[in-house]
Order: structure tokens, then sequence, then C-alpha cells
DNA sequence: TGTACATCAGTGAACGCGCGTTCACTGATGTAC
DNA sequence: TGTACATCAGTGAACGCGCGTTCACTGATGTAC
């Protein structure tokens, strides 16, 4: 046949998939001692009891694994946001989408600091990656859509200059033609708050202030749904 | 003489100090192109001309060539916001610093990321780090407690859980005894949203949404100042 | 001021290590007829 | 169902490279008397 159907597969495709998963597995694993630069195809192959040169059956180069580990990590915090955003209340599912957030990166530190820490030099990401990585953006646009509908979001009274007015209706059209420009500002201001916070947290700037941070953290987004204008 | 003073410094103490600086500025440079986690002092003393092990008369080991670069960008950067705090208004104080933080930010981009990205993996930043790190908040900190004697600033009315109350009111004891738990709260929250602000800028987050942000950048930090309650 | 000695900067070779990637190959698995 | 051929996974050796750090050394600079 042509392209295989999924409910045949043949031993072979399904042995590729799981070292695929092996491997990236163990990059993973490898990612928490060595950070992103330090991510060694060799020692991965080591660990896995493989040769080198039989990885580059399933990544054509290092960057092509580094790019399937960060896609993965857009996708599984993507995933924890949006499976998080449940309810009725608007606060109490921007809430709960922001604990979720953090809650994944505490758990996967070294995955988070792949996506949201500093850029690994020499490596230009993708485009496949912009989508996985505007998820938990949209849950949240989500979130003050549904409130906006529901006639419960604060209006848009604040004033603007006329350059980022511009900007945030075009990022509107694209995202959420309903909501005014102020409305995005104000959406912006409390996504770049959220990632703020737990990027001093996991980096450890927040050590020797609030640290533990987790109740300055529930206080934070409280602070900042008042921001955004939810009811 | 025992110590020697500093006006009659030796032409070995010059040639020293100087080596010194060439060679952090040369390891700046390559941080620009290698990262962090690439800087290597064979690059850095092939740069200048000399044998690699030459350096070690100057550094003990690459950490601390690393740890030498990480304090000088805290205290450039803590510079930079003492420089751009003046004048009368509290408000035209704080939109300075927050701007001065944003341009060092954007001229030195690599260095940054040294101090505020994911950190280098297998380094633990020494104690001598933990005070120039803190520069920066602590001028926002006086611009606030010059707010508050003056009696500009908001006061303290939200509620706040217990043990928040208790961490801030902790910290408060150490920077700014007269200020209320509540206000070091909101003073944290502006400052996580600034460095998360220009960390999302500089790590391409914004790139697509936002970018150029500079129109976001300042519409953001008048909000954080009404958040604050500068007036 | 002149001399003897101590301090320090820089050299060059070496140790032992790890890396990404290529290539010709063997042997197993899958496919078409 | 059986066979011939094509596809693919994994091997092992090799290429060419870079790294941090140590060590015995030479020669220049500084210091004490």
């Amino acid at each position: 046949m042509l392209f295989g159907m999924s409910a045949s597969r043949t031993a072979r495709d399904r042995a590729r998939a799981e070292l695929t998963r092996e491997i990236k597995d163990e990059a993973r694993r490898q990612l928490a001692v060595q950070g992103a630069a330090g991510l060694s195809l060799r020692a991965v192959a080591r660990e896995l009891g493989m040769v080198s040169s039989a990885l580059y059956r399933y990544f054509p180069s290092r960057d092509d694994l580094l790019t399937a580990l960060i896609t993965d990590a857009y996708d599984a915090l993507g995933a924890a946001a949006e499976a998080a955003d449940k309810g009725e209340d608007p606060r109490e599912r921007w809430l709960g989408v922001c604990r979720a957030v953090r809650a994944w990166a505490i758990e996967q530190p070294h995955e988070y600091a792949l996506i949201y820490g500093s850029p690994v030099p020499g490596y230009q990401a993708p485009r496949d990656t912009i989508s996985p990585a505007s998820r938990v953006a949209l849950v949240l646009v989500g979130v003050a859509r549904d409130s906006w509908a529901a006639g419960t979001l604060a209006p848009a009274d604040e004033g603007m200059s006329e350059p980022l007015t511009a900007q945030t209706e075009l990022l509107a059209e694209s995202i959420a033609p309903e909501l005014p420009g102020p409305v995005l500002a104000r959406l912006l201001v409390a996504w770049t708050q959220l990632f703020g916070m737990i990027s001093f947290e996991l980096f450890g700037q927040l050590v020797g202030s609030v640290d533990p941070s987790h109740h300055f953290f529930d206080h934070a987004v409280e602070r900042m749904m008042d921001f955004v204008g939810l009811r």
C-alpha cells in the first residue's frame, strides 16, 4: 500500500515510533543535566546502547532533535493549559490556567528553560514551533473572549498611543476580532507578567524575597485578573 | 611596601589590570556568538594572541571568568538604572529607570541573557553576585519609598493572605521597613512584569504580536505605575 | 645607587577527553508478483 | 504461498575538530638591603 494505515502498522513502523520516543526521552533527561547547549547525540546514543551514527536514522542532525524537543515542550505546556481551562466563572478559569502553567514549569524546569529561557546560541527555531508556542496565550485570550461576549469584562476606557492602538488592532484581527485594542494590551501585560513571574521563580531571582512563591503567585494572578477586567 | 598605594602602582599592576579587562572584554564578545555555555578560555586566549594557559594567571578557572562577567553585568545594569533615576516626580523617575533597564538590555542582549536567562547548567553563582543583582530592584523600591514618605503613594488597602503578608513584611524589614507588606507585593508584581516584558522581547516571544515593542513597553509601564499606586 | 634575590607573566607541550557527521557495510524486515 | 528484490536499521571505523587544565620552564619586573 502507498500510505500505511495506522491500523496495520508494520513492526518496523512501531519500532521506529518507539525508538523515536526513547531518543527524545533520553534527550530530555540530558537537558536536565547539561542544558540545551550541552545536549549531545553521542551521549544520547551511548545511554540507549546504540552507536551514535544510528541516531541519524531518526533525526537528520542535532538541531532537528532540539527542534523536536522544543515543539514537544510547547505542546505539552499548551495541552496542560487547555486541560486546566474548565468551569464557568472566568476568574476561576483564568486562575486555573495560570496555576497549571506554573505547575508544569516547576515539574519540568529544563523544558521550560528550553522554551522560555535564553535562546540557544546558533540555533534558529523553525516556523513549525510558532503555532504550538501560542497555545497558552490563546487559552487566556479565550477566557477573555468569553467574558467579553457575556458582557462581564471591563470595557476599554484607557487611552493608548496611536501606534500601539494600530499594533493591537492588527493583532486582534488575527486572534480575537471582537476585542478592542486596549483589552488586548491588557492581556499582553498579564501574559508577560505571568511568564515573568514563573521565570523569576525558576531561574532563582526570587530567592531571598518571596521564596517559596506560590502565595505571591496566587496574589499576583488575582491582581492581574483585576487589571485585565475579569469579574 | 606592604599594600601598593593606588597612586604608585607598578607597571606590572597596570599591565595586569589592563589585561584582566581585555580578557573580560573578549569573553563578552564571545558571549554574543557562543552564549554562556560556549564560552571558551582557549578561544579567548587565541583572540588575544596568548597561549591558553596564560589566562590562568588571571582567572583560576573558566567558572571564575563567568562569575566575573555576571557580576560586571549586574553592576553595569544597576549603574544604568541608578543613573536614570533622576527628577522630582515619582512617575517620571520610575519610567526613566524602566526605560534605562530596557535600553541596557537591548544594547547588550547577551549580557542580559547571562543574568536573566536560563541558568548556565553546572554553574552555581557564588554569593558575591547577590548584592549587585539587587541594585535595579532597590532603585525601584527607592522611588516607592520617596513617594510613600511624601504621602503620594496609594495606601495599602488590598487584602492579602496571611503567609504572603508574613513574607512581604519580612522582606520589608530588610529593604524598606516603613512600607507595608501589600505595597511591597505591588512592587514585586511590577518588578517581575518589567523583566518579563524585556525577556519576552529579547528572547523573541513578542515577534508577531507587538514587535517592535517600545510603544507597548511604555504603555505597560504606565499601567504598572498606576498599579503600584504612584501618582 | 647597585646588587642579589624573589615574584610574577607568559610559553609550549602534554594529558585525557568529548563532539557532530560521513561512509561503506551487513543483516533483517517488508513488498510485489 | 513462495520467491526475488527493495527498503531500512544499525554497525564500526574514521575525519577533523575543540575543550579545560597541569606542569616545568624562561625571562622580565619588582623589592630589600
